[in-house]
DNA sequence: ATGGCATTGCAACAATGA
């Protein structure tokens, strides 16, 4: 089973590139982050002709996820319906042939005094109580999506820079350690062979021919699934060209059912 | 300290991202 987490930037200023994508890679699931389109204007006909179904939790502008798949999903819940008013739909999750795959677009959080920040804060606090109360680290689970945190200095170009940043600091650290103690292991850090470690490479300063990049897309994977994981990559060449995301797809390969 | 690049929505370039 191939499950695929990729931050598109704009589902429909990236629909062809989405499409030609899943043609040639075939995953079973992928989970998207970024649409920033309604789910009226989600190439979801597009997509069913390749084959796929979609789920999808738009809004106007910004923020958005889908999960697209081969086979249909079941048991499908959008956002945390934690009684908190939220307009920004961030959370996605289906269940695909016995795999729940739960896709997030985690808030960046502005600047470490903001608002944004306070948001993304408790927003990862709403996230630890829906596992807690709505999931299982014994069920198959794979949490994935774009986390904006860098878990290790090892997943940051230049840790100097960005130590301190919303996407880099103790807290962020200690917030994706909770995630693993919950009882989720980073299936990218099962293999130590890595030709590409980052994700995410800015769209200025010529970011990602040095490649000055960022590991902030994760697939975490609950421990009846770790041992099923074959091979977990960044497909880099999705990052090149005319008008790519800054985020590249990363997939997760495993042996199952 | 700031912009750099990209996208959306509204028609002003402002808001947002990472």
């Amino acid at each position: 089973m191939r499950i695929v987490t990729w931050n598109v930037n704009s589902i429909r200023a990236r629909r062809e590139r989405a499409l030609a994508w899943v043609t040639q890679h075939q995953p079973d699931v992928i989970a998207l982050q970024e649409l920033k389109t309604t789910d009226e204007a989600f190439p979801t006909d597009d997509f069913a002709a390749l084959g796929y179904h979609a789920v999808t939790w738009g809004q106007k502008t910004y923020n958005g996820v889908a999960l697209l798949s081969r086979t249909q999903p079941t048991d499908v819940v959008r956002g945390f319906d934690d009684g908190v008013d939220d307009p920004q739909a961030r959370f996605i999750a289906a269940t695909f042939e016995g795999v729940r795959v739960c896709c997030g677009y985690f808030p960046n959080g502005g600047e470490p005094d903001s608002d944004k920040y306070q948001y993304k804060r408790a927003w990862l606090g709403r996230l630890d109580a829906w596992l807690d109360d709505h999931a299982s680290a014994d069920e198959a689970l794979v949490l994935c999506g774009d986390f904006n945190i860098a878990p290790d200095a090892s997943d940051v170009c230049n840790v100097n820079a960005w130590e301190g940043t919303v996407l880099f600091n103790p807290e962020m650290r200690a917030a994706f350690r909770g995630l693993l103690d919950w009882g989720l292991t980073d299936s990218f850090r099962l293999q130590d062979d890595h030709d590409v470690v980052f994700s995410w490479w800015d769209y200025r300063r010529l970011a990602f021919v040095r490649n000055q990049g960022l590991r902030i897309d994760h697939l975490l994977v609950t421990e009846p699934l770790v041992a099923r994981v074959e091979r977990v990559w960044v497909d880099r060449a999705e990052r090149k060209g005319e008008s790519p995301s800054d985020h590249a797809p990363v997939v997760l390969d495993m042996r199952w059912p």
